[in-house]
DNA sequence: TAGGCCATCTGGTCCT
DNA sequence: AGGACCAGATGGCCTA
């Protein structure tokens, strides 16, 4: 009857996409989302034993003849699995700020769920817009090499891209940059830093990177029958505070009505 | 104290 | 039928 949670947790259709692209340096492909399934498997092996006490051996019955406390065994079962549906995306979670650009450490207050997914979101746009900038700079410099070799023996003092600076300033975020009410920023590289964050030493101020993209689509390429997700076609959420329509202290005062209400 | 963030519970819906 | 996914409700903790 349980079937174990191991395949459910990676081949459902949330979460097996992310794997499909093996290529060096993408994100899941490492050892990080590999061990992550895996300890999923050991997890759930584990889960089964304490999950197996509701399971009536045998026959199954329909939910109006269960009794009181078979009811109460299966919402046990069923909010235990919710529970580790949750720490599971929250581990996902995890490894998104893991290799997220900005510095990590004790000291430093992790960024929130939805700043991680904001972050990540313009940092993907940025790094997008970016390669195709160099592609264009690669086709430029190798399609004037002939003549740049005859004009010039230092191609070091060629002037930084516009593109590579904004690179440099949107990557070298730190979380005192974007949570007001960290402590005390580190500047301890991150651990799991992509490439570009640990040669990158820059420092300014990146609120942007959670805020509005916009300044990355000018560069930003807009490809014939393919899914864009420009800031442009996919506006931001405004603010996190959209997403709740009340304030916090309303919806508890509205809750107390509702209380009363009841 | 208000507001932000989070974990948990819960019921509904969809999928296998 | 069972499980995954989702969203709403609720209460706790923390910070400015």
């Amino acid at each position: 009857m349980m079937d174990s949670d191991a395949d459910s947790t990676c081949s459902r259709s949330s979460s097996p996409d992310l794997v499909v692209d093996d290529s060096a340096g993408s994100f899941f492909s490492n050892k990080m989302f590999q061990t992550y399934c895996q300890e999923n498997r050991a997890d759930s092996e584990a889960d089964q034993g304490r999950t197996e006490l509701c399971s009536r051996g045998g026959k199954t019955k329909t939910r109006s003849e269960l009794s009181k406390e078979e009811i109460h065994d299966l919402r046990l079962k069923v909010n235990s699995r919710e529970r580790k549906r949750m720490h599971d995306l929250n581990q996902a979670m995890d490894g998104l700020r893991e290799v997220m650009p900005y510095a990590h450490g004790p000291s430093v207050r992790k960024l929130s769920k939805i700043s991680t997914l904001l972050l990540a979101r313009n940092y993907i746009l940025m790094l997008s817009s970016s390669l195709e900038e160099m592609k264009k700079l690669v086709g430029d410099v190798y399609g004037g090499a002939a003549v740049q070799s005859r004009t010039s023996t230092h191609p070091a003092h060629l002037p930084l891209h516009p593109l590579s600076q904004s690179l440099h300033t949107l990557v070298s975020s730190t979380p005192s940059t974007l949570q007001h009410h960290s402590p005390s920023p580190s500047s301890a590289p991150a651990p799991h830093s992509p490439p570009s964050t640990s040669f990158l030493s820059f420092h300014a101020p990146v609120q942007s990177l959670l805020k509005d993209p916009l300044h990355l689509t000018s560069s930003y390429r807009h490809f014939p029958g393919m899914p864009c997700p420009c800031s442009l076609c996919q506006p931001l959420p405004t603010t996190t505070s959209t997403l709740h329509s009340l304030p916090h202290s309303e919806r508890k005062k509205q809750r107390k009505d509702d209380c009363y209400m009841n």
